[in-house]
RNA sequence: GCUCAAGUGGCGGAAUUGGUAGACGCGUCGGAUUCAAAAUCCGAUUCUUCGGAGUGCGGGUUCGAUUCCCGCCUUGAGUACCA
């Protein structure tokens, strides 16, 4: 009986589907373990070999665990709101949501026939109502809330409403806008409606803000920071720019010092832990308050013009000999003297024209100008020279620096420069060729009260010293901004929003979820509004609490009809992603009444482990934590952290194929006649090139798509064939490299596609697809089917195994199950390859060994080991079967080399029993060393074993 | 520039806490089977001037280093005028 995997896959994928036998239960005795992919975005390009590496992988570790008893969670769902399929909806008119569903079918086929294990019935896609109706309720809940620094979490607003009304907002310590006026009770009493929401709305953990935003005219919308890439936008490449717009905003900078504390506690590689520490970029240090001096200029204007600083090196503060203010700063057209205006003038409208990405590449460039106006040295007196420059970013900080030349390398360039002081506050540093930097080995000189004292200590007393004369204060930075929450899209989630005289009101959860409505056209509309402004019915009827048409709002001032406009922005793509892992715990049939059960909740707690790509680091792995974090505060959820372990695969390249067109002709040289000729190498379908790199040119003539361009094409040969170059390159549908696994499933299978994707290397490591190397795994399929399954049937029996079979069988479980918990797959694929040799060699037909062995095997190959399992006579899918135990016994070999050292010094190897005690050993070489002391005539050395080392001989 | 990861045959990659480097697979070569091919099976395969040399390069620690330490070089990823 032949090995026929495509009846044998098809068969068992229909028997898990039928049986369910993968479906999770919210309650069992066993203990739980949360198993989660990245979900994907359903493009239209369907499922390559690279994407379902990740999903083998959890996909093994579900079923490990199934076997080790776990009750064991495992699904999948769709990531779908997204712009590819808005951008094909203004191209073709296609409703996004049909191609949306198109490509899901796709998708699910391509899983199918993969025999992933997922419990589907948890599916989740984040473009249904039913789902976005809870994004819409979170988003709620976070306006609803304000984040307490006194308690060190987010609170409902009623709290904070409560202490206005009670005492003002002076003792309100809080993560809120800058500059908030400060009112007392009376006051907030006495404000009316608009003016209260005005004030709240500086306060709730999500706001409208004009804010800063970076657009992109290309894709008619706000991106946020990382969806930007060495300034153009991520997806498209498109320029982006900064414009001041009204949006959402969401304060996850109020999490920084939570979201930094957490890594802590979580297993998550170091490389993924530092990027976002970089990306949160916690400074420690003060804020300082330098006054300006009064000029001709300054003294019509105002009289106490101050300027605030962050430093990190407060005890260099004797150091500073200028200050620089960002061109951009609110205060320099304020303070610029008569003298000086035409020239900062120039200036800041030179900076202004250069892109972000001109002054991103171009570092090297000192300009500047000088104000014409003075700041007083907080504890000198001496007037401070006020500068601005283009290195000093409006964004960062406040946007102005105290500047040390002698202390910080930028700061000393631009002194120098300009020719301005440059103080030396460090005793026995040497800065006459660049600042000195560090903070080690610091001594502080010509510093008045910090002189002697090291960086510490003088931070310390300066800050304290700042903090008497109210100068300043100690003050800690995050780079980490708070995230634009407004998209100008249409295929995203509708905010629950209306507004009422300019001022936002939610829509009670009562009446969520707010679908999206129907447009005509996906763009945005003529005059520049979002998408959802062409929608005929957007607005809010708060005497049915209904969508209604937005001719019926109020159309005479003063009128009120109760019908307000709509938020025409929708939700960007993190929204959905940072939440649909609390999703998963209830079935999709159970779901609706809330956000999701809180004994599910409770019984799932987070996720146990979680697979899925680095690019995710600073996006969706932040805004999870952020969002899970907030759930904690406000009691919806129990866990602080939604990802306990995360792994990063690594990704699959594809081996492009090259042509050589010579210049100016129709003619393609093989690549060994290429030598100094000119050539333009062009991309051809892998498909038509064999493993040995040879182009069928037939096929290519005859290719539907390129076809036509080849046919007068002329090939020169060599040795009879045409020979391509190869190049390892990203896999992607524009390099024509693209490997799909539904060929490799035909050929040879959904388990040697399972295997061979192990065996290509570690799986957090990016390495090339090359589907000749299959045929190893493939084999070995065969070789294990044989090992089973002969001419006539099985030849499996009730044999008793020998000890070759049980040293073999235990050796492979011990191996197999510490690759499966160190997440080395690719190790245990050769450990199954050099198990089924030796039991094949050892004619091994025992059941005691034979059935084992599938159990062990069957989280990676699922399918032939069913099949074997099944003709084994068991009943029920082998899922459920226990993983096999481990016993050391079977493992005891004859003999070892034992290296013997003397004092530490290795003199020579002896050859014992693998089995002897520690005590044993000592007495052996005990003797060899007494014969040898004899020998040498001395007396012989103590002899002591170190266990799994080596054997000391001291004296 | 900074941070992190990694450099081992023709290729993908193995090597417990330092203990016989190159497991396993691909490819290549040779053989068996076959009229022939596919498929299958068996053997060889780091280099070598046959002395040895060898895990990017140069040092160090050690009886012993792919593994630990120091200094370089290269590649990949992330980040960037962050005060």
């Amino acid at each position: 009986m032949q090995y026929h995997f495509n009846d044998i896959e098809a068969k068992w994928q229909k028997y898990w589907a039928e049986n369910q036998t993968f479906k999770a239960s919210n309650n069992s005795d066993k203990p739980k373990y949360y198993v989660l992919d990245m979900f994907p975005y359903p493009s239209g390009a369907g499922l390559h070999v690279g994407h379902p590496l990740g999903y083998i992988a959890s996909d093994i570790y579900a079923r490990y665990k199934r076997h080790k008893g776990f009750n064991v969670l495992h699904p999948q769902g769709y990531d779908s709101f997204g712009l590819p399929a808005e951008q094909y909806a203004i191209q073709t008119g296609q409703h996004p949501a049909i191609t949306t569903e198109t490509n899901i079918k796709t998708y699910r086929r391509q899983l199918d026939q993969i025999g992933f294990s997922f419990d589907w019935s948890r599916e989740v896609r984040t473009s249904t109502p039913e789902y976005y109706k809870w994004t819409q309720w979170i988003f709620i809940q976070l306006f609803e809330s304000w984040y307490n620094n006194d308690s060190n979490k987010a609170e409902d607003i009623s709290t904070l409403v409560a202490k206005f009304s009670a005492e003002g907002n002076a003792n309100v310590n809080a993560v809120c806008d800058d500059n908030i006026e400060s009112f007392s009770a009376e006051q907030w009493n006495a404000f009316d409606s608009k003016k209260q929401q005005e004030i709240l709305l500086q306060y709730r953990l999500t706001y409208l803000a004009e804010t800063e935003v970076n657009w992109c005219p290309a894709l008619g919308t706000v991106l946020a920071n990382d969806e930007i890439v060495n300034g153009v936008s991520e997806r498209g490449g498109h320029p982006v720019m900064r414009k001041k717009m009204t949006q959402w905003s969401m304060r996850i900078s109020a999490y920084a010092e939570r979201l930094l504390q957490g890594l802590d506690t979580i297993d998550w590689t170091d490389s993924l832990k530092e990027s976002q520490r970089n990306w949160i970029g916690k400074s420690v240090g003060a804020s300082v308050t330098f006054n300006v001096i009064p000029n001709v200029t300054l003294s019509a204007v105002e009289e106490s013009l101050k300027i605030d600083v962050f430093t990190t090196r407060p005890d260099t503060i004797f150091g500073v000999s200028f200050m620089t203010l960002a061109p951009e700063h609110e205060l320099v057209q304020t303070i610029t003297t008569p003298e000086q205006k035409a020239e900062v003038e120039a200036y800041v409208l030179a900076t202004a024209k250069r892109s972000e990405r001109d002054r991103m590449a171009d570092v090297k460039t000192i300009s500047g100008a000088f104000t014409g106006a003075y700041a007083e040295h907080p504890f000198s007196k001496e007037p401070i020279p006020i500068w601005i420059g283009d290195y000093v970013l409006a964004g960062y900080g406040t946007g102005a620096v105290m500047s040390v030349p002698c202390g910080d390398q930028r700061d000393y360039d631009f002194a120098k420069h300009f020719n301005i002081a440059i103080p030396n506050v460090f005793e026995g540093a040497d800065i006459s060729e660049e600042a000195f930097a560090s903070k080690d080995n610091v001594v502080i000189a010509n510093s008045d009260f910090l002189n002697g004292m090291n960086y510490k200590k003088a931070s310390k007393r300066a800050i304290y010293d700042l903090e008497q004369m109210g100068q300043g204060e100690g003050k800690t930075n995050y780079r980490l901004r708070d995230a634009v929450f407004s998209r100008q899209r249409y295929w995203g989630e509708p905010f629950p929003v209306y507004y009422v005289n300019g001022m936002p009101q939610m829509i009670d959860k009562a009446h969520l979820p707010i679908t999206l409505p129907e447009v005509e056209k996906y763009l945005p509309t003529e005059t520049g509004e979002p998408p959802l402004g062409r929608a005929d019915v957007w607005a809010w009827d708060t005497n049915t609490n209904t969508v209604v048409p937005n001719v019926n709002l109020s159309a005479v001032e003063g009128e009120d009809n109760g019908i307000y406009p709509l938020e025409l922005n929708t939700m960007p793509g993190w929204a959905g992603s940072s939440w649909y892992f609390f999703s998963y715990m209830e079935e999709k049939a159970k779901r609706g009444e809330d956000f999701a059960s809180q004994d599910a909740l409770n019984y799932w707690e987070n996720v146990d482990l979680y697979i899925g790509g680095s690019e995710h680091a600073t996006g969706h792995l932040l805004y999870s934590r952020f969002w899970t974090k907030f759930l904690k505060d406000r009691a919806f959820v129990g866990v602080d952290e939604p990802f306990k372990k995360l792994i990063n695969q690594g990704m699959i390249l594809g081996t492009s194929a090259f042509i050589y067109r010579e210049d100016g002709t129709n003619t393609y040289l093989s690549k060994g006649l290429v030598k100094d000729k000119k050539v333009a190498p062009i991309h051809v379908k892998v498909q038509y090139v064999n493993a040995s790199d040879e182009l069928n040119i037939e096929d290519l003539k005859n290719d539907a798509e390129f076809g036509a361009d080849y046919k007068d094409a002329e090939f020169i040969l060599e040795d009879g064939v045409y020979k391509v170059g190869r190049e390892v390159e990203k896999m992607s549908k524009s390099k024509y490299n693209v490997v799909s696994p539904d060929a490799i499933c035909e050929q040879y299978g959904a388990d040697s596609l399972r295997l061979y994707e192990m065996f290509l290397g570690p799986l957090e490591q990016a390495k090339p697809w090359n589907t000749a190397g299959i045929t190893g795994v493939h084999g070995f399929l065969k070789k294990l089917w044989k090992l089973y399954v002969g001419e006539a049937g099985l030849i499996v029996n009730d044999a008793s195994p020998t000890k070759d079979n049980l040293k073999t069988l235990h050796k492979t479980i011990k191996k197999v199950q510490e690759d499966i918990e160190n997440f080395s797959f690719n190790t245990s694929v050769s450990t199954f390859m050099i198990a089924v040799n030796e039991l094949t060699a050892q004619k091994c037909t025992s059941k005691a060994i034979l059935e084992p062995l599938l159990v062990l095997l069957s989280p990676y190959a699922p399918h032939i080991t069913e099949e074997l399992f099944s003709q084994l006579g068991n009943e029920g899918s082998i899922a459920t079967a226990p993983f096999p135990i481990f016993e050391a016994s079977h493992l005891v070999e004859s003999s070892k080399n034992y290296p013997i050292s003397f004092n530490g010094k290795m003199r020579f190897t002896l050859e014992l029993p693998m089995d002897m005690s520690k005590d044993e050993i000592e007495k052996t070489v005990m003797a060899h060393e007494k014969t040898i002391a004899q020998l040498e005539g001395r007396t012989p050395k103590k002899v002591i074993v170190v266990p799994g080392k080596i054997v000391n001989i001291v004296g």
